[in-house]
DNA sequence: GTTCTTACA
DNA sequence: TGTAAGAA
């Protein structure tokens, strides 16, 4: 009833990621917790909706192939704009990322050969609501993957 | 006593 | 990446 952010574990649990790596990326800078973060040993991290979209996307993005580096320029973009606006495309060539707010510069990236994978910031905020819905039901049912 | 962060291998 | 310890 007072949880106005989302936990380590919670928040692992949404975007599917480990808990190593969430702390990994909390620690190395790639995302910081806006609403509370952790103060030392047995205090704990509380992240916002934001928080886990650019979680999500960092993990599409390392998914996509981009370089840890990259995906931190990126994300430290995302991190620029409080709520991206409906139409905006995050393009990757698995080397770089590009970010285009109109169908006309999707094509354009593509033309170029620079836009291999498209990622829908639209559709990364829609499918976290979903998680974020499903993750509070208790009716919620998980499959455990392995992973690398 | 439980849960989460931090440190070490 | 996995395990152990320390702290609220």
């Amino acid at each position: 009833m007072s949880e106005q952010g989302f936990r380590a574990p919670e928040a692992k649990r949404i975007v599917g990621i480990s808990y190593r790596q969430l702390d990994y990326w909390t620690r190395t800078g790639l995302v910081t917790p806006s609403v509370k973060d952790a103060h030392g040993s047995g205090t704990q991290r509380l992240y916002s909706f934001q928080d886990l979209a650019t979680l999500n996307v960092i993990k599409k993005l390392l998914d996509t192939g981009v370089s840890l580096q990259r995906v931190r320029k990126a994300v430290d973009h995302l991190r620029t704009m409080d709520r991206p606006p409906h139409g905006v495309t995050l393009m990757s060539d698995g080397a770089g990322v590009y970010e285009a707010h109109s169908p006309e510069a999707v094509v354009d990236l593509l033309k170029n050969g620079q836009g291999v994978f498209a990622i829908s910031l639209d559709a990364v905020y829609s499918d976290l609501e979903e998680s974020v819905a499903s993750a509070s039901k208790p009716r919620a049912r998980r499959a455990a993957a392995g992973g690398s």
